[in-house]
DNA sequence: TACGGGAATATTTTT
DNA sequence: TATTCCCGTA
């Protein structure tokens, strides 16, 4: 990601350095004077300021005449050559799946700093932090010169690292902090119940309003809009919830505090109305190369334009046939969108796919046979032979659980690892009886996608302790953490934020508290002054908040407690491989799987568990894909919505596509459906559209 | 004003 | 089926 890694050039010599971001490292930040001035442009959506192909005032000048051995390299086939090898101008690469995207961007790379391109001004966006450091990571092994200071990482961490050093230029303060999912709609929540819109007169639900703002600020459209088109059922709420956008808008300003939205929107409207910081920036990056660009949103899509204002060396790679993040808001039509942007962009397809056998990909190809909308393409590999996919209709789900067990154990007595082997689902609760079968065969397994270990509450309590520690205007921190004390309620505790606000030394406020409480506010505000002491380990400085935290984690889960505060020592550790408090905050809200991280490490040989938008980009040699009964995938409420429906179709390809050599799809029989009230018992209807030769089918009694 | 109990409800996927 | 929300009680 974009952690201060060896950052020598100028532009990111701040970021090596925080003390000369934050002058007053260590204090609390000073409260903003009586209404801290929102400015004018917060509540604007900026337009483009000037299109990017007119301003352009430099082509790099790469010739590629002579290119070097890397491009010349065996290991790859004259399409991916032609990517690498591409002039230095935009460059849509509709990459299938399995066809080597990875390896092709990553010698694409290597080319361009063999070309004399400054390592550090090649900026490589990625999907997750993962795959960002693995490239970089391959790059650097296939240059053999280490390591490399090339910027690389998904749009968000992009967004912090330039909003730390540019934000000033609009007025941002250079310390803030990053609201998570959870705080986001808590606040949401806050604003809307003080101004009496509650669910009981018919107001949306907190979830609901954060996915309309959401929505709005990715696709930059204005709130009326964006509820006409996708929620317009709420229409008669809008005058409510663009007055609500507006007061979010500003409390997040005041409070210093930035959603994950905000993270590209700001970084937006910087490049926007700050031209100087534009150019830099846009001058600086000689090269943009963006991984999984059919899944990015139109606000993603503008910042690498602006980004690629000044070179015009942009390449994005991606397939829309896996678009799958629809529901954040991404672009139908990436890919598309970008030939708009840039109209006499360099097209390249890469469809010869390397990961699987061909009885796999024949599966692939047939769930695409009635997709719509998508620009046509033909996976081809030479991969012969391997075994027939296998569709298994399983009596129930204990049958699906118990197959795959004894499938497992059977091929890790045929010397197949554990690594190898993959259980892909379409929501998270799927697996929760497999789990439970798993952990007691003892097999090990890691899961991917759903609710995260930084996600539960104990984990995010003792986050909170941090966070206030790090930011004391973070408000929905605060009451976070005084709501665990007894007899503060919400009334209380929003006295408390508001009087620590008004005052330049907002602990001094607990201190001062008066009344039953006023013990306990004393302790918390010793232990938050002692998280803030730099000078103190942070190691030690967790092991403080544990110490103060544990008595209340005792009394909230009996005796959950036990088995919750192991999952604090795991933090703790995690913590403790932070340089400091900030930047650990910040990894944790950004990167909520790299707790998990710490069995990655070779030697834990593990099972993957997984939703099937998690295992994007990933591939086992044996695939499982369970619950594929048609109502859990695709889900009832997508069958009468052709868009959702079609996503859920791509979302299939995924999963069918990440198998390299045994692909087993499996369904339970019989299951009843709260919400639709009915009976489901049909496979999932993409793989009924499936020739019958195409498949094995097998049936799985239970056993007992 | 805090807090627990009970009713209502919608139920995914992720940075 | 778990979460969220409302309301009555202390």
């Amino acid at each position: 990601m974009f952690r201060a890694t060896t950052l020598t050039d100028d532009l990111f010599s701040v970021a090596q350095n925080p003390s000369l971001l934050s002058p007053r490292e260590g204090q609390p930040i000073t409260p903003p004077e009586e209404g801290r001035p929102v400015p004018a442009w917060l509540h604007q959506w900026p337009q483009v300021p000037v299109r990017s192909h007119e301003t352009a005032r430099e082509l790099l000048s790469l010739s590629f005449s002579t290119p070097s051995s890397i491009a010349l390299s065996a290991r790859l086939n004259p399409q991916q050559q032609d990517v690498v090898l591409a002039p230095a101008a935009p460059t849509l690469v509709l990459a299938g799946a399995g066809s080597g995207k990875t390896h092709t961007l990553i010698h694409r790379v290597a080319e361009l700093v063999n070309q004399g391109v400054a390592p550090e001004q090649i900026l490589l966006i990625t999907f997750t932090r993962k795959a960002a450091d693995e490239m970089v990571h391959r790059t650097q092994v296939l240059l053999n010169q280490s390591p490399l200071k090339i910027q690389g990482g998904t749009f968000h961490a992009m967004g912090l690292t330039l909003l730390k050093i540019y934000g000033a230029a609009i007025g941002l303060h250079n310390k803030f902090s990053i609201m998570d999912e959870d705080d986001a709609t808590g606040l949401i929540h806050i604003l809307a119940s003080k101004r009496g819109f509650t669910a009981r007169t018919g107001f949306p639900k907190k979830q609901q309003i954060a996915s309309v703002f959401s929505r709005a600020a990715n696709m930059l459209r204005p709130i009326p809009d964006v509820v006409a088109t996708y929620f317009p059922w709420l229409e008669e709420h809008t005058p409510q919830l663009v007055a609500l956008y507006r007061v979010y808008t500003d409390t997040k300003w005041q409070q210093h505090r930035l959603d994950y939205d905000d993270l590209l929107l700001l970084l937006y409207k910087l490049l926007c109305i700050h031209a100087p910081t534009r150019l830099r920036l846009a001058h600086h990056y000689q090269a943009l190369l963006v991984d999984e660009y059919q899944d990015s949103t139109q606000l993603q899509a503008m910042i690498v334009e602006l980004l690629a204002s000044e070179h015009q060396n942009v390449m994005v790679v991606g397939d829309d046939a896996q678009a799958i993040f629809g529901f954040r808001g991404s672009m139908i039509d990436s890919m598309n969108g970008f030939l708009k942007s840039f109209p006499h962009a360099h097209i390249f397809r890469l469809e010869q796919n390397y990961r699987s056998t061909k009885p796999i990909l024949n599966v692939a190809n047939h769930i695409l046979e009635d997709a719509k909308g998508l620009i046509p393409k033909k996976l081809f590999t030479s991969k012969e032979g391997g075994s027939q996919p296998e569709l298994v209709t399983c009596e129930s789900e204990l049958a699906q659980s118990q197959f795959i067990a004894t499938r497992i154990l059977e091929r890790l007595n045929q010397g197949v690892s554990l690594k190898d082997m993959a259980v892909l689902f379409r929501s998270s609760s799927h697996s929760f009886e497999l789990e439970a079968c798993l952990t007691k065969l003892r097999l090990h397994f890691v899961k991917y996608g759903g609710l995260q270990l930084t996600e539960t509450a104990h984990v995010k309590d003792v986050l909170a302790y941090l966070r206030v520690a790090d930011n004391p205007l973070d408000a929905g921190a605060w009451h976070r953490v005084l709501l665990l004390i007894d007899r503060v309620g919400a009334r209380f505790a929003q006295r408390l934020i508001q009087s620590m606000e008004d005052h330049p030394h907002p602990l001094d406020v607990l201190e001062q508290a008066e009344g039953k409480q006023q013990r306990a506010l004393s302790n918390l505000a010793a232990v938050i002054r002692s998280v803030q002491d730099e000078t103190i380990p942070l190691m030690d400085r967790m092991n403080l908040v544990l110490h103060h935290y544990e008595p209340l984690l005792r009394r909230d889960y009996g005796t959950e407690a036990e088995h919750r505060m192991d999952d604090l020592k795991k933090l703790a550790e995690l913590a403790g491989h932070n340089p400091s408090l900030e930047a650990f905050l910040q990894d944790i809200t950004l990167d909520p799987n790299q707790s998990k991280d710490g069995s990655r490490d070779p030697k834990d040989v593990h099972l993957t568990l997984s939703t099937i938008h998690s295992a994007k980009g990933l591939e086992w040699k044996m695939v499982f894909v369970i619950w594929l009964l048609d109502g859990q995938f695709p889900p009832v409420r997508s069958w009468h919505d052709e868009p959702v429906l079609e996503e859920e179709r791509r979302l299939f390809y995924v999963a069918v596509t990440r198998a390299k050599d045994q692909l087993t799809m499996l369904y339970p029989v019989e299951h009843y459906h709260h919400g639709a009230q009915q009976v489901l018992t049909q496979p999932c209807r993409f793989i009924r559209s499936i020739p019958r030769p195409t498949l094995t089918a097998l049936h799985a009694a239970e056993v007992r």
